[in-house]
RNA sequence: CCCGGGGUGGAGCAGUGGUAGCUCGCCAGGCUCAUAACCUGGAGGUCGCAGGUUCAAAUCCUGCCCCCGGAACCA
């Protein structure tokens, strides 16, 4: 057997000084679904996860806590992993910046960028506010009008020594780079900004700080930390071991995709690729930066969700009042992955109601039901029975297909929407004009194959839907014999129909010859 | 001022030259297996505005109006 094509991914490193929200959570669903996409066709998939702990603003909260930084760290990341196993993130590894292989690497990259001669030492002026005892970006000086906005102090021009990377020097090498990759950006319309970025020149920048105990030490003048984006990029190498374990490393990079926000695609397309190639290590293949979620008010108004305008939603209140997988869904169906998107409860209700409770909810109920109050569960004589339906009302092999190249393309809503109109409507459609509940009257072989056929549309669907709800798909799965073991289904065997061994049977547990419902509804 | 995204029936969206489509909602009918779910039909749009190109434009060109983001450390 030759050795299974290799994907690893990565999604952006949070910072842990509040808990997830949905727009943070969206990035991991996101990159979860591509994930176990890739893991059922076949590739061995590593899927890096972490927390961005580096920051002064980790460090103060921590202290506000009357914590140590590490410990505070170290909660924060149990919490946050609580959230994304229980949104089903199928991460391989999770990282937290204040680990020891992260900082060894850190020395390790920084040295030999170091000794290839792309770090110099100048000096760093800018608005620095006492009381906060950190500098304020130009932005934030001129918004709050030179003052602070924390300390209402008036803000100091203040220099002291620092590092710069000479970022400046790759701009050339950087626009040959997105030539010959022209994939490397992605959604397409993220690549002009970019280039326009680069083109306009680029600025050396400051990678370190003084006077700071939380952080990682620079390895050739040890009175300075590292500077969080320095810092915080090298995550993607250091969890595969950079620096520390060669052999992991040469197995893993390059990335096959850095899944991010688009507000930091500047960071992903311009500097990320410059450090490496100053460091002498191949690129990452592709920088995905995917939309925002906003916060649609009753009134109707858009708003950015921020801590500050109180208006977080958090993702465990979601999934109390519904589900994780309504959660996944939602987000999935509703939000571009390469756009924006919106969230609204009534929205999700909407959706939740329609799409997952109304149509693939009631027909996987309808037609376990049917089965078994009609035939005991069992359809006789069915072994080895080639399905009508697929090869005639329904092309199932064109929707798979479309299916797979939006899952590729990171359009999940496109997917989701394929699924639903192709596969589903047409069950309910096929249920009704069939009428099998009358039918087994009359012609009650006529009505068990319509049956056979309506579960041969619920398999294709719970195989497409696996990377999207993988417990839902999985229950549904279940729920019949189907011969082929869920732990292996690839997509292709949506319409290649694998010949049964033995009569098809429901398999899923009754409660007075009831199924429970998958989604129920929510009025 | 600059850059990017967008303005399509009540709401949310798809649609880059050839009879304007989908979901939700609404109205009417059917069915009754199913989670009052499902199915069929209907009403509802001068596709932001004004010009232009074309046999033909939501779709290409020009100008204008409006909304939303962004401009370096914020997913």
């Amino acid at each position: 057997m030759a050795e299974p094509p290799r994907f690893y991914q990565t999604t952006a490193i949070d910072y842990p000084n509040s808990r997830p929200h949905i727009g943070t959570a969206f990035e991991k669903i996101g990159a979860d679904v591509q994930a176990r996409y890739r893991r059922m066709e076949g590739y061995a998939v590593h899927f890096l996860m972490g927390n961005d702990e580096n920051t002064i603003k980790v460090a103060k909260r921590a202290a506000e806590l009357g914590q140590g930084p590490k410990t505070y760290c170290d909660d924060m990341a149990r919490q946050f992993k609580e959230v994304w196993r229980a949104l089903e993130i199928s991460y391989d590894d999770f990282i937290q910046t204040s680990e020891q292989r992260h900082h060894v690497g850190c020395r390790v990259f920084i040295q030999r960028v170091f000794d290839n001669g792309h770090i110099y030492k100048g000096t760093y002026e800018g608005w620095y506010c006492e009381g906060c005892e950190a500098f304020k970006t130009e932005t934030e000086a001129k918004e709050s009008g030179g003052v602070c906005a924390i300390h209402k102090a008036p803000l100091v021009k203040r220099s002291e020594p620092c590092y710069f990377f000479a970022l400046s020097k790759f701009q050339d090498q950087l626009l040959r780079f997105y030539e010959e990759y022209p994939d490397f950006i992605q959604p397409e319309s993220r690549r002009n900004e970019v280039l326009a970025l680069v083109q306009s020149g680029l600025q050396d920048v400051n990678i370190t700080r003084s006077g700071q105990e939380w952080g990682i030490r620079v390895p050739f003048d040890e009175e300075f930390t590292i500077y969080v984006w320095f810092d915080a990029l090298l995550n993607y190498i250091t969890a595969i071991g950079y620096g520390t374990n060669a052999e992991l490393f040469q197995r893993w990079w390059p990335a096959d995709i850095h899944f991010i926000g688009k507000d930091i695609t500047r960071f992903h397309c311009a500097l990320w690729p410059a450090m490496l190639f100053a460091a002498g290590v191949e690129a990452p293949r592709m920088v995905f930066g995917h939309g925002f979620v906003y916060l649609k008010s009753a009134q109707g108004e858009q708003q950015k969700i921020s801590k500050t305008l109180g208006n977080i939603v958090e993702p465990m209140e979601i999934i109390t009042k519904f589900s994780a997988e309504a959660f996944r869904y939602y987000f999935l169906r509703e939000c571009p992955f390469p756009g924006d998107g919106e969230f609204s409860w009534q929205r999700f209700s909407d959706v939740y109601n329609a799409d997952l409770a109304n149509n693939l909810g009631n027909l996987y109920s309808r037609c376990v039901t049917l089965i078994t109050k009609n035939f005991d569960g069992h359809l006789h004589e069915t072994a080895s029975r080639e399905p009508g339906v697929i090869y005639t009302d329904v092309d199932i092999e064109t929707t798979v297909q479309q299916v797979q190249a939006h899952v590729e393309a990171c359009q999940y809503n496109f997917a989701l929407e394929k699924i639903w109109r192709q596969v589903l409507d047409p069950a309910n459609q096929y249920a009704d004009k069939q009428a099998p509940w009358t039918l087994v009257k009359t012609d009650k072989e006529a009505a068990k194959h319509v049956l056979y056929d309506l579960v041969e549309l619920l398999r294709a669907a719970a195989i497409l839907l696996k990377p999207f709800l993988p417990l839902s798909a999985e229950t549904i799965y279940r729920s019949f014999n189907f011969p082929q073991p869920w732990e292996s289904v690839r997509h292709e065997d949506a319409w290649v129909h694998p010949r049964q061994a033995a009569d098809l049977r429901v398999l899923a547990a009754l409660h007075d010859g009831k199924v429970k419902p998958l989604f129920p509804r929510i009025s």
